[in-house]
DNA sequence: TTGAATTATATCGTGCGCGATTTAAGTGTC
DNA sequence: GACACTTAAATCGCGCACGATATAATTCAA
C-alpha cells in the first residue's frame, strides 16, 4: 500500500470518531447538567470561571477555544440564570469581565459529583482514558 | 491537593480535550469543504453514501449516530443542491432512500485530495493518529 | 492631537444537534 | 377486520458554533 493511500484513509477515519465521540460525551453528561438547567457549553465555562473568577469574555473565550459571538449570548443567559455577573472593566470600557455570584459558585458543590459519577456509569479504562487525553491535548496544541 | 479537588478541574477532565479537538478539526476541514459549499456534517454523510449509497435515513443515522431532526433538514438541503434524491420507498412507504446524484458523486473526486492537504498541512504524527483513532473507537463502542 | 489602526464585545444569519412531539405507515393480536 | 402498538420521518423549539460585520473604546503614529 503506498504511503498516499494509507494516509487518506487513516485521516479520513480519524475526523469521525472524534466528532461522535465528542457527541456521545456531551450526551453522557446531560442528564446530569440538566437537574441543573446548564447546558455542556455552559458547564465549561463554569469550570473555568471556579479555577479563575473574574476573567473577561476574551481571556474565556481562549481557554474556551470560543469567541464573543458564542459567549455573549451564552453568557447573557447564565445572567438570566443568576449564574454570574456582566461587569464593564473601569479601566477598559470595551471589557465585560464575568464574575461569579453565590449561586454560580454553589454549583461547584452540587456538581462535583459529576466527574465520579460518569465514570462509575461507563467503567472506561482509566488508563485509556489518561491516554486519550493525553493524545488530545498533544492534538490540540498543535491545532490551536 | 486532594484526588478528589483535581477531577473537577477542566484540565483533568477529558470531556473538555474531544470537545475542543473536535472543534478544531471541523475548522481545519471548513475551508477545504467551503469550495465546495459543504458543511462537516455534509461531509460526514457524503462520506457513508459513497460507501453504500441508497440507505434510509434510519441507516444513515444509524452509521453517523444522528436522528431524523438533524438529518431531515440536512438531507433537503443537499437535495436542494442536487447531491442526492430522496426517494420514498416502494415497499414501506414510510421509509425514505437517499440516492446520490452524479453531482454527488463527482464530489468524491473532488474531495479525496483532502485528507492529504490536511497531513501536509498539520504534519501530524501517523502513529499518534492511529493510536488515538483506536481509543476512540473504543470509547465510543462503549457509549453507543 | 487627531485620524488611522487595533481591540473587545455585540449582533446577525445559517446550520447543526437534539429532546419532545406529531404524522403516517406498517405490524401484531384478538 | 378493528384497534392498540410500533416504527420512520418530519416538525418544533432552543442553544450552541461560527463566519461576517458592526460598534465602541483604546492605542498608535505622524
Amino acid at each position: 500500500m503506498t504511503q498516499k493511500a494509507d494516509h487518506q484513509i487513516l485521516e479520513n477515519q480519524l475526523c469521525f470518531p472524534l466528532y461522535a465521540a465528542s457527541r456521545l460525551v456531551t450526551r453522557l453528561y446531560q442528564p446530569l447538567l440538566e437537574q441543573y438547567k446548564l447546558t455542556y457549553t455552559q458547564y465549561i465555562v463554569l469550570m473555568i470561571l471556579w479555577q479563575n473568577d473574574g476573567l473577561s469574555v476574551k481571556q474565556i473565550g481562549k481557554k474556551a477555544l470560543l469567541n464573543s459571538n458564542t459567549l455573549t449570548p451564552l453568557l447573557k443567559r447564565m445572567q438570566q440564570a443568576q449564574l454570574l455577573e456582566r461587569i464593564k472593566n473601569e479601566s477598559d470600557e470595551r471589557q465585560i469581565d464575568i464574575k461569579l455570584t453565590a449561586k454560580g459558585w454553589q454549583l461547584k458543590q452540587g456538581l462535583a459529583c459529576i466527574p465520579q459519577q460518569l465514570i462509575s456509569q461507563t467503567d472506561y479504562d482509566t488508563e485509556k482514558a489518561k491516554q486519550l487525553k493525553t493524545l488530545l491535548e498533544q492534538l490540540i496544541t498543535q491545532l490551536k
